[in-house]
DNA sequence: CAAGATATTGAACATGAGTTCAACCGATGA
DNA sequence: TCATCGGTTGAACTCATGTTCAATATCTTG
């Protein structure tokens, strides 16, 4: 690194990447499109990552440590309720490179995965002290669980938004809709008492047939 | 078509094609692999199906026929607990394809969505007069966002087996902590009151801030 | 200023994947 | 028996994509 320049290109490169990864898929997304809307060669895009996958892992890297950098000012934060906010405001930004990047498996989906879990699990820790959260009985299959919606309702971001009457998740017409909803599913369930659970706990407690 | 010989040769190139799209993805799926694990020559493939596709649309078609054709068999079926339940396994053979199909995009995507939708609503219809469903504020949106979260969760079934102990979601070991757990969430939610509920509603109700 | 290193390019290469095509069965019917 | 037609093959073609490489520009440094 000589100059600011170089970093320049390098950042502007990595930015197209995860840009592109988001929007289209890691194995859709050529590297002669990213070397296109960084505005360089497709030469270069590797002579700085070295290879595709290269600049995928870069790319994870990088924003795992916007991650962890934020994260510390998230925990040390004001209140519980603000923690719980935040902790789904992590992610938010890279939602779409995170979905893709999982749902094309390799190596860096499982760090993702459970760095993005271990986030949930610590709201939980926050949040159930603090009289916010409901306990789980498993706390960890449900910040597991948790984790997989939040994340697959973002990788179906563009049906979700069709059927909310939009675009994007975060249109405004969209963005109420949905959280509003989610909110509601998260606070009251859609079962209207606990016949459904004590039917599948029974289930599963002596024969193995099929469930939810 | 001539002989029986004829259409099994269909059908095994149409059942490999789904199975592998199910489990690789469409994408990274090649005409070769289909054709291998069909017994026959990727010439066949196209021969048969114009393009893979040509064999995609066939899939997505083959598959709407036969999930159309149990639908009415389901509904007319016995108690409104038994049509939550079979509303939950109509799309379970086939959640690998979907989930795949849905998450390349593309135009069957859409219709499969809305299927999925339907049927969902579908089972608000049957299940909140009979008492065992909560009745969503926004019914249409609350089976839009059901959807999605179960979609999402079956594309990330193998991050969801991982931490839940398995390979797969239908392993002994996994199935009955996730069903388990889906459950509990969807009878109790997580938060504790409705407190969050009301904060977003009222968020959304005036200024447009960021929400969950 | 000189020299070496680094950034950058654009063309070329190798590979893989979808598709085409001419030839080869194999059954069906006159 | 023989001709015809659809199923089937496997090799070849085309194209996109990841990657390499030699050449050039730009920058740092002694």
């Amino acid at each position: 690194m000589s100059s600011t320049d170089d970093l320049q290109a390098n950042a502007r490169i990595r930015g197209a990447a995860m840009d592109l990864f988001g929007k289209q898929g890691i194995r859709a997304t050529t590297v002669r499109q990213i070397a296109q809307a960084a505005g360089v060669s497709p030469g270069l895009v590797i002579h700085h990552f070295g290879s595709k996958d290269g600049l995928r892992r870069a790319c994870d890297e990088w924003m795992m440590a916007q991650i962890t950098a934020t994260k510390t000012a998230a925990v040390s934060g004001g209140g519980a309720m603000e923690a719980v906010f935040r902790a789904q405001n992590q992610f938010r930004p890279f939602y779409g490179y995170i979905a893709a990047s999982i749902s094309e498996g390799g190596e860096g989906a499982d760090r993702l995965f459970e760095a993005m879990r271990r986030l949930t699990r610590d709201m939980f820790d926050v949040g159930v002290p603090a009289g916010i959260l409901r306990e789980p009985s498993d706390i960890d299959a449900m910040s597991t669980v948790l984790v997989a919606l939040t994340l697959g309702a973002t990788m179906l971001e563009g049906q979700l938004a069709r059927h909310l009457g939009g675009e994007h998740l975060l249109d405004p017409e969209v963005m109420p809709r949905y959280s509003i909803t989610a909110t509601e599913l998260f606070t009251y369930g859609i079962f209207a008492d606990d016949t459904m659970l004590r039917q599948i706990q029974a289930a599963f407690a002596k024969p193995p047939p099929d469930g939810l």
